[in-house]
DNA sequence: TTCATTTTTAAGCGAATTTTAAGAATCCGC
DNA sequence: GCGGATTCTTAAAATTCGCTTAAAAATGAA
């Protein structure tokens, strides 16, 4: 994943640079605008951070050059604590999303991943234990043999496993796996959670999809 | 933690309500503005989210006579598609954030925390000593060793570590973990209290939760 | 259309959680 | 130290929630 930063004070460039670095973010940065806009123009991102205020060019008008280029890189707008209007004009020149400084560099990655989930990028191994799943043939493997799931089976477990080690919510299941955004009474998911777990066990009783009683599943190593 | 949806479309209220439930949240909601209003200046609530078009009084109504009381609860505007203009008056009107329909409950949620965060208690990681909680996973520990709490057990820890160091009333306690707005004779937060402090128990007789008699309790490092 | 497969609904069971209740212990003012 | 009030502890009752199963509904291929 490549990111360009534009941002003027060396301490939070620095930050950053070495955080997404650690992250394995190929990092290019800029302290002014000119620059900043000369590279998010010339170069191919997967994310572009930009700070509102920056000598040169300002952030929005880099903003601005970059979608009237059509380039579609979601953009991510670091703006000072009270500018919060600021952020919505930030928006409304095609930037994806914002976040008010200071922040936390654990936030920061949050939102640029959703970025990244949305643009259809981002390849991680997804894999829980000696399960793990081809998202391109969208085959299943437990250890070498193949396991055979049906979609949403599959789709249920592709988001466990993308969120391994978090709780997942009925609510945030129902959400991301059946699409559906409103009240809904269903006991499907308890249902595919019984599949998945009948088709996945390992034979030694473990198992790698856990229940949060009144909140939801995980999906994790044990 | 208690929050107030104000939303007359009843899909999506009660689309939130579960969620938000789901994290430990204890809700009220109104469909509609008058019944909002009130509600909203008669009670202490942590977040309030506000429906842009609502019938009766409207959100951005709301919003103003909210701060008019010097109410500084953190306030979020959930505004239809295309109406980021009106976002702007939101925030001047007073609200902290907004975030456009439709939008993915894993948002809102991150909006809200952050909103948690800065408002106050500051505390990026809810922790009391040793023990530290993960919201994301929704698990607790206690130096390096898990513990498991159930849903009841998890709110209330939240709810104290959340207002550490500040005294919690019975009734602020029953209000925001369980819910429960009228006069009640019951003695459940001292069962839960009970079953924390025996879980939570560091072995060496110190304890992080201190009984404050004839008010309530409160979570500190003693 | 028919048939097989996938997806959803529904209901009973059982275990875990939550609540109630009541006696024991503790605290605090007198 | 006494007595009333408050809190603690425990056990049992009530409730909720997830698991499982079976069957109904929807989908899609032959």
């Amino acid at each position: 994943m490549r990111v360009l930063i534009v941002e003027d004070e060396k301490g939070i460039l620095n930050f950053l640079k070495d955080g997404l670095q650690e992250e394995n973010f190929a990092v290019d940065a800029a302290q002014d605008g000119n620059e900043g806009l000369e590279l998010a123009l010339t170069n191919d991102y997967d994310i572009v951070l930009l700070d509102w205020m920056v000598p040169g060019v300002s952030g929005i008008e880099i903003c601005r050059q970059i979608r009237k280029q059509d380039i579609s890189v979601p953009i991510i707008f670091l703006t000072a604590k009270d500018t919060v209007k600021d952020a919505v004009f930030g928006l409304e020149a095609g930037a994806n999303d914002y976040i008010r400084k200071p922040f936390e560099f654990e936030e920061l990655l949050a939102r640029i991943r959703v970025q990244l989930r949305e643009n259809g990028s981002e390849h991680a191994r997804l894999e829980v234990g000696s399960i793990h799943l081809n998202l391109d043939t969208h085959q299943v493997f437990k250890g070498e043999t193949e396991i055979k799931l049906t979609q949403k089976e599959f789709a249920l477990l592709e988001f466990l496993i993308r969120n391994k080690d978090k709780v997942c919510s009925r609510t945030r299941i129902i959400e991301h796996v059946w699409d559906i955004h409103f009240d809904s009474d269903t006991s499907v998911i308890d249902v595919y959670i019984n599949f998945l777990r009948k088709k996945l066990d390992t034979g030694d009783g473990k198992n790698h999809i856990g229940t949060i009683r009144g909140v939801g599943y995980i999906a994790r190593e044990e």
